[in-house]
DNA sequence: CCTTGACTTGGAGTTAACTCCAAGGTGTAT
DNA sequence: ATACACCTTGGAGTTAACTCCAAGTCAAGG
């Protein structure tokens, strides 16, 4: 699978696709002999894991640290699930703000609604 | 309440609440005669509005366009309503790229919980 | 063989959202 | 009234995460 197919398929751009391989929030992809990135089964599953983890809000720093921890071996299979597990709780306090978020929303939207019907909001 | 009083309560720095009032993201605090900032109820609102909603990763764009209507009056009623309900897609559409890691995460850890009896994993 | 389009690299540039700094003003406690 | 901590501004600097560019290489069609 070329660079160009994959951009198309997770809809993001060649330059950062390279840019993910260059830090390392992915290893390194497989080449043609021309040196040509033929993304292989596996190259396509650590994309999937970075878009993931980054639409997530992980930050490339962290990607970055488990992509190293796997490829020192069976050694860092402790260390990498702390990592996935700090990241974890990190995505469950953002999506706790989110729903704060929401129901601010939701409860100004609503006062919006009847605002509509007298032409002007009482207080804010 | 001073600024160092606001951001105690609120955990943000004077550089920050000073930067939110200088670009819009919250109209212009209150003053003592002396030209310094004296935060009354709305302004403390308006604050807790900002870090509600960039907590929620609504941009500061949004927040700033918020206050823009605001205080052109009435008139703007259901267009900032239109830029709440916008908001509240965008956080509803990250919720669920949150919950779709969450996912992945909860299965790699529960992966490398069984690697941590065998020693090793046996894919990846 | 030659064109054409996609690919390569290293490095510089951009954007959002802060964050820091210098030079100076305010206010309260001795 | 003089310290002293805290406040002010304008503007420059930083950080994360891309994004763009120039100069050159690769590969498929005619």
């Amino acid at each position: 699978m070329t660079i160009k197919e994959v951009c198309e398929k997770y809809n993001l751009t060649a330059d950062t696709l390279r840019y993910y391989e260059r830090v390392g929030v992915i290893p390194e992809v497989t080449r043609t002999a021309g040196g040509i990135r033929d993304y292989q089964e596996e190259d396509i599953g650590w994309v999937e894991h970075a878009i993931c983890m980054r639409d997530a809000g992980v930050p490339v720093e962290m990607l970055i640290e488990y992509v190293k921890l796997f490829q020192e071996g069976d050694s860092t299979l402790e260390a990498r699930a702390n990592l996935l597990k700090e990241a974890r709780v990190q995505i469950l306090e953002a999506k706790k703000k989110y729903d704060t978020a929401l129901e601010k929303l939701d409860y100004k939207i609503g006062r919006y609604e009847v605002a509509k019907k007298t032409g002007k909001l009482t207080w804010e």
